[in-house]
DNA sequence: TCCCGATAGTTAGGTATCTAACTATACAGG
DNA sequence: CCTGTATAGTTAGATACCTAACTATCGGGA
């Protein structure tokens, strides 16, 4: 019972102004949130060092693990990263600016404009990988191995 | 092994791609945003059926429960809905034109300007409120109230 | 061959947020 | 009292998304 978790707080005060209603729910949910917010703003500040954001990594990953040759088209990307295809003009445009991305051309499609992982973008996204991975190991070091897996079988679960 | 789950697929991608690496905090994580993620879509499309968008119906939710007057600075919202003052200035904005809430004066400190739920906007939270509640034990339905615990109990010590 | 619906990607317009700068007011110490 | 610093809130400018409309190209069927 932390009296200075903002969370308790939260459901202290709706339980005093809705006694009649249930906010277990709520209250977990808002637990979730908040361990990803606050996690992904960690993230930002490890890829920062690495001047990327976490979109862009985002990007570069994607084709950093679609091997060799490292290319996709827009489309695949989009997919990927959960992002709408707009979005990703817009990632692709930075990308491309600061020498991580070619767009290269596709002779089979012509409305196809394949993008490339560069050798800067690749070398950037093997190097961010590293700490972008010790990052999230220290986010969950708090949870023992078999804690880790509980985890993620409730998350499964809620999938 | 769901061959179609996009966070397996992400694993696998890495596993291919840089063997040598331990993906497994990536993968947890991923799921975490994921759940996330899907979850505020769903409480979205919820509150958009009451005509708010999740930003405005904190603010009115911080209101409501903070209890007879109804009434909260901007700069006590902003700390509550976990926004910078000039983002609560614009849901503040917003939520005036509709009539949801009021900015008073406070004669003690003319800088201040303490924020007043209406009377419609009371009705428009506790009417949403319920909506929203049910969202979210939905969410978690899944699991049975041993399984939320145990996830709410991992998510303190990450926190 | 020509047309027409589907597909790839970009552009335009709108929204919500942030940071930083600004205005007005309060308050404490000389 | 005056003055300097802190505080309350707003405004300005930038960013990163989204949806919807648009352009170009493809490919199948009359």
């Amino acid at each position: 019972m932390d009296d200075h978790d903002p969370i308790d707080e939260l459901l202290r005060g709706w339980q005093s102004a809705r006694p009649e209603l249930e906010f277990q729910p709520m209250a977990l949910f808002a637990r979730c949130n908040r361990f990803v917010t606050l996690s992904m703003r960690q993230l930002e500040a490890t890829l920062v060092d690495h001047g990327l954001s976490v979109g862009e990594f985002d990007v570069l990953s994607a084709l950093r693990r679609s091997g060799e040759p490292f290319v996709l088209r827009p489309s695949e990307l989009a997919d990927r990263v959960m992002v709408t295809r707009a979005g990703i003009t817009n990632r692709i445009d930075n990308l491309e600016e600061h020498g991580f991305v070619e767009r290269r051309r596709d002779p089979k499609d012509r409305r196809s404009e394949p993008i490339a992982l560069t050798k800067a973008g690749r070398r950037l996204v093997d190097g961010a990988l590293v700490a972008y991975l010790d990052n999230q190991t220290r986010l969950f070091s708090e949870l023992s191995p078999a804690q880790q897996r509980q985890l993620d079988s409730l998350l499964r679960r809620l999938l």
